[in-house]
DNA sequence: AAAGGAACATACTACCGGGTATGTTGTCAA
DNA sequence: TTGACAACATACCCGGTAGTATGTTCCTTT
């Protein structure tokens, strides 16, 4: 009937694009990204991303898009649990952590574009997106947020500047994006032994008793 | 006598330069900061830059040298003091810490810098260059490493990756380059509470016990 | 006082990369 | 079969920026 499947989510000749672009942007950074290396590592050339794209930026904010998607999607299942909030955090962390690591092309972008938000260095024409990853991301940390509140009021943790013990856990667990490379094993179980400890650092840090880092 | 007061280290038309170039590359990144940028904010033009530095790059790497130097000079007096490793630790992590939020601006260079070594992308001529800062940021992490072990045969933290485990207390102390912003109260006791609370989070993080993370 | 050079400013070049305007090909609908 | 449009490729423009070549000024040295 209709061309394509279900017209609501990503065209599909955009999901290549997205991909190269995430790789590239990574390998190279945004500024030093040209449109002809996304275009050359697709074995195509500009046309291709300027038929779907209006421009740059607007591809890399899809990039940051897709990767805080993927996010929401991996942590808002484990939000929803019915679960004692500690066990819930334990999880949202070492899922979002694995996620680093797993799309970690993507998630390197929204690292850049948090920075690019923060400068401000933007055209008039993308401010209504921007307006928009911002509130994305702010939306995202907030799950954590409201969690970890609650493992406070159960006093199973100790922090003194809430925004500050945030800032602090998120670094930890998105440590992965600058320093694992992804032919140190690409294996699941490698992942979760890197994932595992990454959480256990921010569980600690976060004053969390020790015997509650075991999973329940 | 002699025009400069001491010819051996920074001449003194160059401090200036640096700490401007420092705050352009922090404020707005690498490759999206010109030479003009830099240039206007020291209410000059090109030629000054340019009689003192051959390149872009060349002014880059003196900033990155000069942060990281800094960073030395803050920890190997309290790496050599005559005290149990712990105390060493928490204090040179503490006195990091602190340096990261006084000299943000340098520091800043010194991660994009980092990351600029990690992809390669630089010319043949600079090669030299990158090879002596890659050697010169390890030297300061293998200063942490040492005495992190020594922490560890003590048996005073549990480690499970010794190398991850590098890299997350890294990220914990390096944490305020992304989010402290100088307006939050210059005054030096903000900073050292931020501090103090980036260091409890890292040692606790590492395993430390809560009573060593009080002042000798 | 004359020469030389340090410390810049000014004016210019060359190139790269974002964006556009225009062709080309296949596919589907009527 | 033919028009129409999606999905690209090709060719081109043009602004911004790194780097250079050439003044200009002042200070120092002899």
């Amino acid at each position: 009937m209709s061309v394509t499947e279900s017209v609501d989510v990503k065209p599909q000749g955009r999901e290549d694009i997205l991909n190269a672009a995430a790789r590239c942007f990574m390998d190279r950074g945004y500024t030093m990204t040209s449109i002809d290396d996304v275009a050359r590592s697709l074995g195509s050339t500009k046309g291709r991303i300027y038929h779907h794209y209006r421009s740059k930026a607007d591809l890399f904010f899809d990039v940051f898009r897709t990767g805080m998607t993927m996010n929401f999607d991996t942590v808002v299942p484990i939000k929803n649990e019915a679960r004692p909030a500690v066990d819930k955090l334990r999880r949202m962390a070492q899922a979002h952590c694995r996620a680093m690591i797993r799309t970690q092309p993507f998630q390197r972008c929204v690292w850049e574009g948090v920075e690019m938000l923060m400068r401000g260095s933007t055209t008039p024409t993308q401010r209504a997106t921007l307006v928009d990853l911002q509130a994305m991301r702010e939306n995202y940390a907030d799950i954590f947020r409201t969690v970890l509140k609650q493992v406070e009021r159960d006093g199973l943790v100790k922090i003194e500047n809430s925004s500050i013990a945030l800032q602090l856990m998120f670094m930890s667990l998105n440590s992965p994006l600058f320093w694992y490379s992804e032919r140190d094993d690409q294996n699941p179980d490698a992942i979760n032994r890197i994932a595992r400890q990454c959480t256990d650092f921010a569980l600690r840090g976060l004053g969390l008793n020790e015997e509650l880092l075991a999973d329940a």
